[in-house]
DNA sequence: CCCGTTGAAAGAGCACCGCTCTCTTTAAAG
DNA sequence: CTTTAAAGAGAGCGGTGCTCTTTCAACGGG
């Protein structure tokens, strides 16, 4: 049950999300101001303190929503590439995340970018955080029962090197062989998301002519590095 | 020859940027106020003018100090691991990075984070940026002139990616079997500094148990996909 | 139906910001 | 010693996040 109260100040806590996210993109995450939001929805700044306590608060709402609509995009892309091979998958799956960050490339700042200094996230960001995480793990459990996986030429010592929390959602422990896999599966996380941000912040600038194929290759070399074989042949 | 008024404009401007540098600690790159700055120097705000016209000068200044500040961490290393063989100065440039981000976080994001909005890096920037990615061809082109290189499992089709300039200044073009080696250096770039925004920028947390390890082996793995060779045994 | 309760919004105000302008001091240069 | 140009002071403009108090309207129980 939701009483019209309750259906109003929902609808305009929207309404500011939206505004603010209108707002990022037009001036970015340190630009955004809450008096800006506030004359776009003809609102006086202080109006806006009933919705959210503070300005991180609006930033943490914000932060929430893009690593789910970021996750979001990784598990459907994931879930129809399901027909092809692991390292199809892998690739479809960065591409996705690649599509969605140079669509909403404030919105991934906010998330992969410089820390506001002062602003902690809160723990609510972690679980969002880690449904792309979680896509990656998929791909390679999934990998390794199809027997897709190449065992590397050198093996990672002094495992483990993750934390028991990362152990059990990417459940990736498999026979000694594999048995650095998760370690891997985080360095392949860091170089999707390392390789949009450098896009994205312009330090390929001047440096790559033809974008997508470069990222396909990069995707492709890292993926070498856990054992997959992506196709590369084919044009997207 | 450099008069007095010249001296007394140079230590002025050094005390500046010492003093900016000393509130981008605190407050970060977005945070850095000109009247603090002023105020640590017992001076007005309007005087900081006579040196920087914008805040966004002072930053670019503060910019080209740390590309070359770590630009020159990186050479050094290199020259001091001059007699190890190629994949352990390969790790030996990425540890030296590494130490250098994380003794400077600051910094660090001020050039590898989000950019600011509104601001757009001049011209003068990207001399001291491609100081690290010389060293990193530097280390390629000597692993080959060595021997250390194994061809990759599987080649990038459709070369060349990148720009002629970018070609220039890499220097690899070797024989067919290494024709995508730039493109390739170039994914190991992103790795080191993709690695170092996200143990900075706390993406790392609570996942990893011993960081330096990790980020030894991760540097391994993407070291591996051009072919290097790097000895991961021994503790640092 | 009426009235007390409650939540939304307004508006003034505080301390801060980057930046501009004018005016005064100071010290180097000729 | 005089000229002159650089350096600093200080007021001010429009903006910011945020707090506080006040006003107003809608909801719900008697």
């Amino acid at each position: 049950m939701e009483s019209s109260r309750e259906r109003a100040r929902r609808e305009q806590v929207d309404a500011i999300k939206r505004a603010a996210r209108g707002q990022l993109a037009e001036v970015g995450a340190q630009g955004l101001s809450l008096r800006a939001v506030a004359r776009e929805l003809n609102l006086v700044s202080s109006a806006l303190y009933r919705y959210f306590p503070s300005r991180d608060a609006l930033l943490t709402a914000l932060i929430i929503d893009a690593y789910d609509a970021l996750g979001q995009v990784a598990e459907t892309a994931h879930q129809s590439a399901r027909r092809s091979r692991a390292g199809g998958r892998w690739l479809q799956v960065c591409r996705a995340c690649r599509g969605w960050a140079l669509d909403h490339p404030h919105e991934f700042a906010l998330v992969y970018g410089s820390p506001v200094p002062g602003y902690a996230a809160p723990r609510d960001t972690v679980g969002p955080a880690t449904r792309v995480t979680a896509v990656l793990a998929q791909v390679l459990r999934d990998a390794h029962a199809a027997g897709e996986l190449t065992p590397p030429r050198q093996r990672i010592p002094r495992l483990p090197l993750v934390t028991p929390a990362v152990t059990a959602v990417a459940d990736l422990s498999l026979e000694p062989a594999y048995a650095d896999l998760v370690e891997r599966s985080l360095v392949m996380w860091v170089v999707l998301m390392g390789t949009l941000t450098f896009e994205l912040f312009g330090h390929l600038e001047g440096a790559i002519t033809d974008r997508p194929a470069w990222f396909d290759a990069a995707m492709a070399v890292v993926a070498e590095g856990v054992g997959l074989q992506v196709p590369l042949g084919a044009r997207r």
